[in-house]
DNA sequence: TTTCATAATTATGGATACAGTATTATTCGC
DNA sequence: GCGAATAATACTGTATCCATAATTATGAAA
């Protein structure tokens, strides 16, 4: 093990995360078998951490196990998107629902800045920023409905989600046209509408899911 | 190993299943540690695949692993029952919504089928096999759903309620009540009312939880 | 030349051994 | 007598080793 780590975290949960960047940045792609002995060997640690880890990835749905045959990256098909989305769309929408029932002014006001990084974003055209804060966005509304659960569920979900390349952010119109719904969800939580800010949200997923569909084929590609 | 088992699972995942099904008895209590070393002695064998096993269920948040303390049995507290339940009523309700939508003759004979059963176990007050069928009656409509990762979610909260002792049906009363709920979800795929099969079934699940705070503390106790 | 069978190689799954850290108990000092 | 510090013990975390199963390659036969 290198010298100097700490190592507060176990070894096996640093590998884990290692190799969820490497599959959300499509480095390892859906499909391809992940090789053990090679991954210990570039990480020059042992095998057992490294199996652990696999085990973990497995159980988010990140990497399939074949019993004696190897892990492989988890594929996710059309049909999955289409059962994952409307999913997404109605638990987010409940969050949206629940945060605006325990909004506080300050958590508001955060939720407005953040929506104005949003704007500078889109206006110089800074996709990848974009997609951080929108995160940041989302995320921040879960926290706000106050429901572990609903929230852990949401990130497992969007995990899944990762393995694919989704970037119905760079289709033409979809930022400015996302920038749009989060005005209106905005202004929902606002005033309180509670369960008008559960169908924008709700709305909002589902049109990300639409702009990919129009936008298939046409999807672009990052050189591994 | 036992000689004579044809191991075409790996051995991580009977452990996993065997403490599955001990947590689920409540032989394994929340809170307990979980002595890798003594449970490896006990099944026969090493603590690999039992170290293996627990990371895999505590990915299912049946077990929390706590760095360099060991693995203990998650405990859930009554916020968390009361932040799954809204939640399992909303995707119990969905399912119950796109089952309708898809439900043909056939399903739905053998969902009365279940109801007929139900209702006798009910008659003769046998609690245990009621808790089955009607885990079956749930379990059958999430399939009709067609939606895979709808039914993996709730089979996962529904694991980590199972952490907990709850005998909702064995309060006074409620068994008759769920019976009555059933029939009103029941007529409702049948004449293909699907948001009307929705609301029921969201109903339903968070009666369940109602009759459970009102029958606090005279919880049923069932030997493992 | 193609297909099937057998053998060899490689990788996965499991066991055992070792090191490091945390906890607990005991002893010493105040 | 009580509290703190140090030492010992026990358990987690990691590495190495071994066995078994799967896959691939090679050779022979059709």
């Amino acid at each position: 093990m290198a010298p100097g780590r700490i190592a507060q975290t176990a070894l096996y949960q640093e590998v884990a995360e290692r190799l969820r960047q490497r599959i959300f940045a499509h480095e390892l792609l859906p499909g391809i078998r992940i090789d053990e002995q090679q991954l210990a060997v570039e990480y020059g640690i042992s095998r057992t951490p490294l199996r652990e880890a696999l085990k973990v990835l497995a159980a988010e749905g990140l990497v399939t196990l074949r019993p004696r045959r190897g892990a492989f990256v988890t594929e996710i098909s059309d049909q999955d998107l289409d059962e994952i989305f409307p999913l997404m769309a109605m638990l987010e929408g409940r969050c949206a629902l629940e945060a605006t029932r325990r909004a506080s002014p300050e958590q508001i006001a955060r939720l407005e800045a953040l929506h104005r990084q949003l704007q500078r974003f889109a206006a110089s055209n800074q996709i990848g920023r974009f997609f951080e804060v929108n995160q940041e966005f989302h995320l921040r509304i879960q926290e706000m409905s106050g429901n572990r659960w609903l929230r852990q569920m949401i990130q497992d979900l969007r995990k899944v989600l990762k393995l694919t390349r989704l970037f119905s952010l760079s289709i033409d119109g979809r930022l400015q046209q996302s920038l749009d719904e989060h005005v209106g969800i905005l202004e929902a939580i606002r005033t309180g509408d509670a369960l008008r800010a559960q169908t924008m949200m709700h709305d909002h997923i589902l049109a990300g899911r639409q702009a990919l569909v129009r936008g298939a084929g046409e999807e672009a590609r990052v050189p591994s």
